[in-house]
RNA sequence: AGCGGGGUAGAGCAGUGGCAGCUCGUUGGGCUCAUAAUCCAAAGGUCGCAGGUUCGAAUCCUGCCCCCGCAACCA
């Protein structure tokens, strides 16, 4: 089976922040997780590059647009670099194969009679430089620079985005394109039945930064138009729609909430225009404030995907972020609460049941499997819903929920008093390390770090699962070579509490999660 | 009355008509294999506000308040 994955293509007007982060990590682990089971796995990250705002911003910093735009992008590969986000491509909507392919279409979409030349009237602020809705408007006025936008007529080009909107209801609610969770669809639907969608003014003459239009090169293509085609550009598709790559379509978009709109009216409605498939399925995740504050730079309350990195460590960052609270929903966060998770579950949890159980196994054990645990069986079963149906962390819980299973039965069991019975003992320890041994392939996808180190302490070679193998609980296959136990460093340090530099830290502030 | 989501213990959340729950934190006790870890127990809530329906409401209805996103040609 195949499965592609994308997150959105960020756009380069800031450094990457934790949103994207979020976004980024959910895709990774949802990636490694396809990868166990052998699915054919493309996962695809990027960039979005063009436009007024990043012309704005380079020229802010005295750079060429291009020049401004590799450092950006740079700084998002390598920070997915350092989070193990592990994409197929990193596309970048000004790379040439893209802006060729981009081309390529609006010819064809022009040449369908789907794009027309026509006038576009709307509020101009000469201050910005640029277009405003009534929304963005405070009593009429452009909130920046006071004053009233002239109302501005300029030739252009539309695409037809009216003719779809039928369409791209009776999609959605086939079900042909999925949107979850549910309200998410439910406020797509609301939307697209409730309000007409306008042709969309597709060229821009005023912005340079950008790919030209083929049949009129003095203007550039408005970049929500060119952007989404790197989903396709990105698997190397030339702009052919009778040849299109073997991966497409998405098998899931993900995204958050800010971006829902136009990923269900532009993108579907080109895809359509073009004949080409809809993605199979959006979903699209919530957003975090800090403290009950939406982050934002001004108040300076942001959090940094560094922050945490340098705070945590990779893969505690993957799990904090993704273990406060449920994808698909808002969430609040702060590093108080960051920290009191990380010892609660990463450190008593998971860790010290890894340490207290090999140091008895170091000593003294012989391993034979009972071949049958029903916890494990269990556990694998919710995993794989929860998984499959993207409730990330429902399936950490889930597997806490066996840490914690392991906890109980240590007590109940009492290993550390067995003197004159190894048999018991044994049995007892095996039965620990079974379910260790498959905590480490659960925890794969969310923490490849840790999971590749208690592998190391068990002693065993995990190597993936075997083609067409069921996921669940094969000890005698899998562990036929035995453990060779070598307990090794802690799994997660503790943090000690610094009480002055949380609260600090828990200063009022915000953060902007514009793509 | 623009659309969608949310307001439940100190914090984060679950709970859609039948005794108000989970995790963390706090407090007390047990244990000693383990990173002051772990196990058991306890304290802690006018379920945003005000009305209504019902034998019974966190849950259904009405009105109101507050928070987040959207309200496209900014991305």
């Amino acid at each position: 089976m195949k499965f592609y994955i994308t997150t959105p293509i960020y756009y380069v007007n800031d450094e990457p922040h934790l949103g994207h982060a979020y976004t980024t990590i959910a895709a990774d682990v949802l990636s490694r997780y396809h990868r166990l089971k052998n699915d054919d796995v493309f996962f695809l990250a990027g960039t979005d590059e063009h436009g007024l705002k990043i012309e704005q911003k380079a020229q802010e910093e005295e750079k060429n647009p291009q020049k401004f735009c590799d450092e950006k992008a740079t700084k998002f590969k390598v920070l997915w670099n350092n989070l193990n986000i592990t994409n197929n491509t990193f596309i970048r909507t000004t790379d040439l194969k893209h802006k060729s392919a981009v081309q390529k279409i609006l010819q064809i979409l022009f040449d369908k009679k789907l794009i027309y030349k026509g006038e576009y009237e709307g509020l101009y602020c000469v201050g910005c430089e640029e277009y405003k809705t009534k929304t963005q408007l405070i009593a009429g006025k452009c909130p920046l620079h006071k004053k009233m936008p002239e109302l501005v007529k300029e030739d252009c080009y539309f695409f037809q985005l009216s003719n779809f909107q039928k369409k791209i209801i009776e999609k959605i609610q086939k079900n042909e394109f999925k949107i979850e969770p549910i309200e998410r669809k439910n406020e797509a639907l609301g939307f697209l039945k409730k309000e007409k969608l306008e042709d969309l003014s597709i060229s821009r003459k005023k912005v340079k930064w950008g790919i030209p239009l083929p049949f009129d090169k003095s203007y550039t293509i408005y970049v929500w138009v060119e952007a989404f085609f790197s989903y396709l550009t990105g698997i190397d598709w030339q702009g052919d729609c009778k040849k299109i790559p073997n991966f497409w379509p998405p098998d899931l978009q993900l995204m958050a909430k800010d971006i829902l709109r136009v990923h269900t009216t532009i993108w579907p409605a080109l895809l359509l225009a073009l004949d080409i498939l809809l993605p199979n399925k959006l979903f699209v995740h919530g957003f975090f404030t800090i403290n009950g504050q939406k982050m934002s730079k001004t108040l300076g309350n942001v959090i940094l995907p560094y922050d945490l990195i340098n705070k945590f460590g990779v893969d505690a960052t993957r799990y904090l972020l993704l273990a406060q609270f449920p994808f698909g929903q808002d969430g609040d966060i702060s590093m108080e609460r960051l920290e009191e998770k990380y010892n609660s579950d990463l450190v008593n949890g998971l860790g010290n049941l890894v340490a207290r159980v090999l140091t008895l196994a170091e000593r003294n054990f012989t391993y034979f499997s009972n071949g049958n645990d029903i916890e494990i069986k269990k556990t694998w079963k919710e995993y794989k819903k929860t998984m499959k149906n993207i409730q990330l962390f429902e399936t950490l819980k889930i597997v806490w929920n066996l840490i914690s299973f392991c906890d109980k039965y240590m007590e109940k069991e009492k290993p550390w008093e067995i003197k004159d019975n190894p048999e018991r003992l044994n049995k007892i320890l095996s039965n620990l390390l079974e379910r260790i041994y498959n905590l480490a392939i659960m925890i794969l996808p969310f923490m490849p770090e840790t999971s590749e180190k208690i592998f190391t302490q068990l002693g065993i070679k995990f190597e993936g699962f075997k083609k067409n193998e069921q996921i669940e609980f094969i000890p005698h296959q899998n562990l036929v070579q035995g453990f060779k136990i070598k307990k090794g460093e802690n799994l997660f340090p503790r943090k000690h509490k610094n009480k002055k530099t949380l609260k600090q830290k828990n200063t009022k502030i915000i953060l902007d999660f514009k793509f």
